[in-house]
DNA sequence: CGATCTATATATAACTG
DNA sequence: TCAGTTATATATAGATC
C-alpha cells in the first residue's frame, strides 16, 4: 500500500525494514483496536522486533486474554506437552488456512474455460484430489454410470495415443519433444504442491500420473 | 474502507457484526503475517469473539511468544518445554514454505491477469485440470502402459462397486446409511464443502453403460 | 530519525447470486 | 448463509523536510 508495491519477503535494507516495522506495527494495533470496538472482541497482540524488543496491545489487557487463552488450550497448567500439542494444533490451523488461500489463489489464475470443460467439476474450490480416490460405496447407479462413461472416453483416448506411440516409436527422435516434457514436469510439480497440504492430514495422498495404483 | 465509512463504535446489528468480525479478523492476521515476513518480527495474536470463541495467530507460534512475553513481565509463570519442539519447527517450516508459495502464486495470478487483459484470454498456463486432459503425445510407452494399468484397475473397481450397488438396491433400506448420504451429497458436487476434505474432489463425470476393457 | 505529504495498493462495507 | 464483486475508505511506500 503505497507508491509502489513491495513483495512480501524480508526487507533487506535494515533502515527501510525498521521504518516499515514501525508503521505497520502501529497499523496493526490500530486495526486490532477497531476490531475490538466494532465487534466487542477481545484482542491481545504481542510483537517482538527483530532486535528483540517487545511491543504489545491488549483490550481489555494482554494478561487477561493470554490467561484465558492458555487455560482453554492447556486445561492442566502442569502438563506442558499438551500446551505444545495445542500450539501445534494452532499452527496446523494456520497452515491449513494458508493452504486454502494458496489453493484459492491458484484457482484464480485458471480460466473459466477449464472450469466448464470439467462437466460437473464445480468443485474447483476444494482441494485438488483425485476423484477416483473417493469411496464409491455410497454412490448411486447414476453416478457409477457416469464414471463408467468417462472411463471409456478416457480409455479410447489412451488407446489412440498408445497406437500413435507404437507407430512413432519407429522414429525414435520424435518420441518426446521438449514441450511435452515440460508439461509433464509441471504437472508433476502441481501434485507436489497440493501434496504438501494433504500429507499433513495423513490419509489421502494424491498420486502422480506415473505412480498410479490402487490397493 | 468500503462503500461507506462506518463509525468506529460497536456495530449494533449482530449479523453485520459477525461478518465484519470475520473479515477484519482475517485481515488482521494477514497484516500480522506480512509484518513477520517483511521485518522478521515475531507476532502472536489472540482474539476472542464476543461469543467467546478463540482465534489465534502466531509466528513462529503463539506459545513461544507468549512465554517469552510473560517471562519478561512475570517470572513466576515461566513455562518451558522442548518436548515437541522439533515437530513444531517442522510444521513451521512447512507453513513458511506454503506462505511463500502463496505469495508467489499471487504474483503469478496478477501476471496472468495482466496477460489476459492485454491478449488472448486462452489457456494461459498449460496445466490441465485433470491429468487425463494433458496431451499424451509425448508420453513414452512405459508411461502409457502405466496409465493403461491404472485405468484397468479403476475399471474393475468401478465394476465391482456397480455390482454391489445392483445387489444392494434390492434391499432398499440398506441402500444408504447416514454416513453415505453425506458423502453422496458432496460427491454430487452441491456446493456443500465437506467437513472431511476427503470427498472434496468429487466431480461427476459423464457416463455410459458398456463394458470397459483394454485390449 | 520522525513527522508530514502524496500516490497507490489494500482492505473492506455494501451488494449480489 | 456464504463466496464473490464493486466502490470506496484506509494503510502505507517513497519522498521531502
Amino acid at each position: 500500500m503505497g507508491r509502489k508495491r513491495i513483495p512480501i519477503e524480508k526487507i533487506q535494507r535494515s533502515e527501510y525494514r525498521q521504518v516499515t516495522f514501525s508503521k505497520r506495527r502501529s497499523g496493526l494495533f490500530k486495526k486490532a483496536s477497531e476490531l475490538c470496538i466494532l465487534c466487542g472482541a477481545e484482542v491481545a497482540i504481542i510483537v517482538f522486533s527483530p532486535a528483540g524488543k517487545a511491543f504489545s496491545f491488549g483490550h481489555p489487557c494482554v494478561e487477561s486474554i493470554v490467561d484465558r487463552f492458555l487455560n482453554q488450550h492447556d486445561m492442566s497448567n502442569h502438563v506442558v506437552s499438551s500446551a505444545n500439542a495445542s500450539a501445534r494444533e494452532q499452527q496446523q490451523q494456520q497452515y491449513s488456512e494458508v493452504v486454502s488461500q494458496l489453493e484459492a489463489e491458484k484457482k484464480r489464475g485458471e480460466t473459466i474455460e477449464q472450469l466448464k470443460r470439467s462437466e460437473l467439476g464445480g468443485n474447483i474450490n476444494n482441494n485438488p484430489q483425485f476423484w477416483w480416490d473417493a469411496p464409491t460405496d455410497g454412490l448411486g447407479l447414476h453416478q457409477l454410470e457416469q464414471i463408467r462413461l468417462t472411463l471409456e472416453d478416457l480409455r479410447m483416448k489412451v488407446a489412440r495415443k498408445h497406437q500413435e506411440m507404437v507407430m512413432r516409436s519407429s522414429s525414435p527422435s520424435a518420441f518426446l519433444d521438449d514441450q511435452n516434457v515440460g508439461m509433464i514436469e509441471s504437472f508433476v510439480g502441481q501434485n507436489h504442491i497440493s501434496t504438501s497440504a494433504q500429507y499433513s492430514g495423513g490419509s489421502n495422498m494424491p498420486i502422480a500420473p506415473h505412480d498410479l495404483c490402487f490397493n
